[in-house]
DNA sequence: AGTTAGCACTCATATATGGTGAGTGCTAAC
DNA sequence: GTTAGCACTCACCATATATGAGTGCTAACT
């Protein structure tokens, strides 16, 4: 069976009066706040069909409909207007988003905290996936007697240090020439193909002397390589949970910030999930993470080359429109920022 | 009037029970489970002394009695026996706190989050103000044509570094100069005192010819040094508090998700509190802040200089004799890894 | 055939009612 | 000073009743 023309529209009233009210919408509240010309035992009629083919249900026998997950699909698919953002919002967006210092990391996090300030909803922001970023330049900088830094310097830009103290001397040279040994080695290699590299046995043939000095280095630098294939999660808007009436429950609430407060599937799902903006609502997402939410989640670029998302969870009753275009808006003010200041 | 023996001894069984229930504790079953060996009636009597001493509440009039802040402060100061940790748990401890890649910072994350685990508490982690840490040596290196890394090393031996995008050219000999002369001004100086210092002039007198490449790169410094101030926040077992049936209610469980989210207040409470192991009881503390809750923090050292904060927040109700001694142990711990290993 | 008015029916929510029990406070006796 | 006894309080729970929003169905209307 078809959905009709009055159907749809009678639908699109349905849902545009839950996301607004968060309360089962009846009849008669239907036909009395949207011109739809029909009386409210025909709007009866037509709910009654349009449970049947899935896009309603019903708590109780005596309540109004609620769209389900697929009224919200074929809504976000099919439905929904553009939402143009107020200018001025526009504005807050583009000056908080500013990012003068090269400061990457933090840009991120203002950009999550001001999403979900903006939304009232929970909002996370995830850093790149590193593996498909190359080793660029490997340099071992003596600091004292006993320490060295090894520093690493990715073609997208981003440096990574640790300091190590060493036990056995060394001299300047020998630092220059393993410097000089490690990016040669692995200059142009991305990151996952770097970790696979038995270095200790590449380096022996050719520097035996240093040998003391590589095995001391390699493990710390092997374990930064690890480090940066790390993704960073960020959250901002935690308790905005609380200002949903649907969460004012001590147990659904309960379960969203535990399924929150799981980084690491958060990530996985996050990292996980395609490119642009998605929209994935309701039992679309993977019912034990996260049940009864909708997500929206969209991409920016470093660069134009590595790719971290950003987005918002909340209940499957949110403004898809409104937060749609914020997400839109911040991923395209944050794809210029790291361009100009060429990313971190 | 004076507190008498007997009534120590009640006022213990009283905060014993309550601290393990959470039930307020009536006349009957105090005399049936700790032995004391007097009537209920007597005890009751005992128990209305107490309570216009000020050391306990009633919620309503049939009701048990419940410790009130003054009468928790009294156990804490002189009642509390020291609490043995099991050995089991100590060698879970220590195994968890090493840290071999000198990954200072993830070392703090896992302390937070293990002190949560075992207390059952939401635990949060203050890395060390580094406004006394001295500066060491400063280096300025080549990436690329238009990019160099400026580099910070610090008596604690901390490195810090940050990628800069120039827009003018620059040869080798100019960055090594320039980084003599920044280690030369700033070694030794803290990162506060360096903040105050005026180097673009400093520098024009004796390398003119610079200027232009230290106008690129001393905005930069500056906020470099800014950063190296901040104090990062780690907090873990949010979720904790849904377990507490004290906080099994919408409100306040969303007053104390609200008082920890705003981390800006959080830090400085944490940050201006006395060093050594500090416990706050309700009240005592700021109460806007944190309601009815205690806070216990202790305080780590790096390499006995520089020092960091770590504790639990929660209800007054909660087991301090073993909590202290989970953090007290866990700082020890902290201590030793940061000893041995230098720091990073 | 589609639309509508009318009406019985359902059920969550709110409110009132009474019973239960833990615990107190007081009095009088030991 | 201690204790038994007893009336009293009050949160808590279960049950009963009222309310009202909203449905589903039927029959009449266009």
């Amino acid at each position: 069976m078809d959905i009709s023309e009055r159907q749809l529209r009678i639908l699109q009233a349905i849902i545009s009066d839950f996301i607004s009210t968060g309360e089962p919408v009846g009849s008669r509240s239907l036909s009395k706040n949207h011109d739809i010309n029909v009386s409210p035992a025909t709007i009866r009629n037509e709910m009654s069909d349009l449970e049947e083919m899935g896009y309603l249900t019903h708590p109780h026998t005596s309540a109004g409909r609620v769209p389900s997950d697929k009224a919200y699909r074929l809504y976000v698919d099919g439905m929904m207007q553009k939402y143009e953002l107020p200018e001025e919002e526009k504005k807050i967006i583009s000056a908080r988003l500013s990012d003068d210092f090269n400061e990457f990391e933090k840009t991120i996090k203002k950009a999550a905290s001001l999403l979900s300030e903006i939304t009232n909803l929970t909002s996370f922001a995830i850093t790149p996936t590193q593996n498909a970023d190359m080793l660029k330049y490997i340099n071992v900088l003596p600091v004292d007697e006993e320490t060295v830094v090894l520093m690493i310097v990715s073609s997208s830009g981003r440096v990574t240090n640790t300091a190590l103290k060493l036990n056995c001397p060394y001299n300047e040279e020998n630092l220059a020439l393993l410097s000089k040994n490690l990016t040669y080695t692995f200059k142009g290699k991305t990151i996952s193909e770097a970790l696979t590299i038995d270095i200790i046995n590449n380096l022996q043939s050719d520097m035996q002397a240093m040998s003391k000095l590589a095995e001391n280095i390699m493990p710390n630098f092997m374990k930064t390589l690890e480090n940066m294939l790390d993704v960073n999660l960020y959250m901002d808007g935690l308790t905005n949970i609380f200002n949903i009436p649907e969460f004012n429950d001590i147990d659904r609430a309960k379960t969203f910030l535990e399924m929150l407060n799981n980084k690491e599937d958060l990530t996985k799902v996050l990292v996980s999930r395609e490119n642009g903006t998605i929209i994935t609502i309701g039992n679309e997402n993977s019912k034990d993470i996260m049940p009864d939410c909708s997500m929206i989640t969209a991409t920016y670029e470093i660069d134009g080359k590595l790719i971290g998302k950003i987005g918002v969870i909340g209940p499957t009753r949110m403004k898809y429109d409104e937060v749609t275009s914020v997400i839109e808006y911040m991923t395209e003010n944050l794809n210029n920022t790291f361009k100009l200041s060429g990313g971190e």
